[in-house]
DNA sequence: ATCGTTTTCCAAAGCGCTTTGGATATCTGC
DNA sequence: GCAGATATCCAAAGCGCTTTGGAAAACGAT
């Protein structure tokens, strides 16, 4: 049942029917209704090609993500952000468009995307310092929002971004104030400005104190739990070991504790551990009180508002590039406490 | 730059130029260099919109993912599982719809993707028994692949599935070979179909040794950390705690191990942990020698495959429906061990 | 009754591509 | 040199919707 038939069927014109389904002022109320049965009734659903060939719109959101086999974008938090997003998009009649593509040709994926009108818009994901792709899709003049942001670069845009700097900050003094004086961080990669940021919170907190960062307790790199296991071990071996801990994940953080507990010591007693927690719906820091001390910030409902500000922007809602800065929580758990008396 | 504006350029019909772009053989070799030429020199792309009306196809698969506050489908393996779809997509040409749908609408959901044509295809993400979305895709006529199997489903369909009974079975049995004879299932929610297989392998091996299930240590419930933890915590605070737990995923795995050390037992030797593992990218079992005794088998790849029978299915390359059932191999890690001798 | 509005509807022209059904030019073999 | 095949190209008709620019009908005020 395409709209013709059903124009003929009701002895209307494919004008009217079409107004009286998107809810035009110019057609009586009657004819309408009369039409909005016989659509039903017909079950008429307008054909999305069609529609969007004329519209221009296609009423979609791309997304994405580039597949190396050096860094997995396509992990955990990647996954809970679309929940979140898909929930907004779903909400206005969106949907979302997922290409992933080799990150040799990310740039390419989005020119084809602008050119091609494969989508109203791109969610940018785990922008880097300096992003290429910033300038890139300004110049398309494909809208477009970061989730995070971009040191260095000096194109307007509109971001959402968790205060990553306070929040590595805040663990750190939290740390400090328990007396820790010896810390090892398990960094994300810090190409990432993420990372980039939560490595400079965490420095200058330690420097505001006076206390010199070791390079061999500071690593950056993947945020799997063998990693964390691998650079904990490292640490608690080595000479002059780390009394905290601060994991750029709740994943690597299971390595951190699974290096520590191998080693018979105490988790919130011996060694002290913090991490960023994306409060991921199948993986919860604990049900009711926390595993882990973190720093807290819903991912889910960070793809939730990036794809809200994303469309009002496609809409034309808002013009001038627009930001958000969350405020990550300090939640406190099991796995921090007192620095344990000098050895 | 569209086709008429390129064509105009070249001094050509508009048919002449899209058959040269696609490589039909009525066209010279050298208008057809020279139209391709053309087309980079202006880098003219052909509007996806209207390729797609003209010719039906939106090269592009969906994917409907229900957000229910029940079940987290939105999951790790999901993403792993859609990572590996849309390596195969990309390198045929195709990308991914993702819808998220409140899951009373799921039906519905799948609905209007085919009456709107909006996907030449789907991947059912999921099956539960006697899944009512395999009739319905049938009738709809929109060609599908589940990923997966439906117990009491008569319909034909193609799937992809892990032999998750055997898996579990042979997890079973490696068990009662190393002596143990209380064990603990911490399994998915029992609706679901790769749950239920899997309960089915794990009864099928204790019954074969005349071992009575009981019921006091057999739990499904959403493939978390904390779920397993908890149900941990019971079993082993019970009258007769197991010594060795299956669980569903190597995450409740991380919980049911929390729960075993936070009581001062030892892995592998007090309580031995088998676990499916799902080998996702990141969260690995291990870095070289499993954490885990696992039951294995790549999501990801299980991805690729499902989008490459899709797309096969969807281009007429194959009609009849296919099915692939893969076995997972067993790994061994240091999370089992003999039996302790009796209390 | 009449003229200007307003309401209600429609025919037709896109949107940018593919594809059908020729038309014209170029080769064959005899 | 010519009929028949073959290679090369084109005009025009879709695909199924939206939207422009009226036309016809109904209405209101004089």
């Amino acid at each position: 049942m395409n709209l013709r038939e059903l124009s003929d069927l009701l002895g209307l014109s494919q004008t009217t029917v079409s107004r009286a389904l998107n809810g035009y002022p110019e057609v009586r109320e009657a004819t309408r209704k009369r039409v909005a049965e016989a659509a039903k009734a017909h079950n008429y659903h307008p054909n999305t090609r069609a529609k969007s060939l004329a519209t221009g719109r296609t009423m979609s959101i791309g997304h994405v993500i580039p597949l190396s086999s050096q860094h997995e974008m396509v992990n955990c938090v990647f996954s809970d952000f679309i929940a979140g997003a898909g929930e907004s998009y779903a909400r206005r009649g969106y949907d979302m468009r997922v290409s992933v593509v080799d990150d040799a040709e990310e740039a390419e994926a989005y020119m084809r995307l602008a050119q091609t009108g494969k989508v109203d818009g791109v969610i940018v994901h785990g922008p880097r310092l300096d992003d290429e792709r910033i300038p890139l899709l300004h110049n398309l003049g494909l809208p477009f929002v970061v989730h995070g942001r971009s040191t260095n670069c000096e194109t307007p845009y509109s971001w959402l971004d968790v205060n990553n700097r306070s929040a590595f900050r805040r663990a750190t003094d939290f740390l400090l104030d328990l007396g820790h004086r010896r810390f090892g961080l398990v960094n994300g990669i810090e190409e990432m400005d993420f990372a980039h940021r939560r490595r400079d919170g965490y420095t200058s907190a330690l420097q505001d104190r006076g206390i010199v960062v070791d390079p061999a307790l500071t690593h950056a790199f993947e945020m799997t739990e063998p990693f964390g296991y691998a650079k904990t071990c490292e640490m608690l071996d080595g000479d002059a070991p780390p009394t905290a801990i601060i994991a750029s994940s709740l994943i690597p953080a299971l390595g951190v504790r699974r290096a520590v507990e191998e080693r018979g010591l105490v988790m919130g007693k011996d060694v002290s551990i913090i991490c960023f927690d994306d409060a991921l719906s199948y993986l919860p820091n604990g049900a009711g009180s926390p595993i882990f001390t973190a720093t807290r910030s819903s991912v889910r409902d960070a793809g939730r508002r990036c794809g809200e500000m994303l469309m009002d922007q496609i809409e034309g809602q808002t013009t001038d590039p627009v930001h958000e800065l969350w405020e990550a929580e300090l939640v406190v758990g099991g796995s921090t406490g007192p620095a344990p008396m000098a050895t």
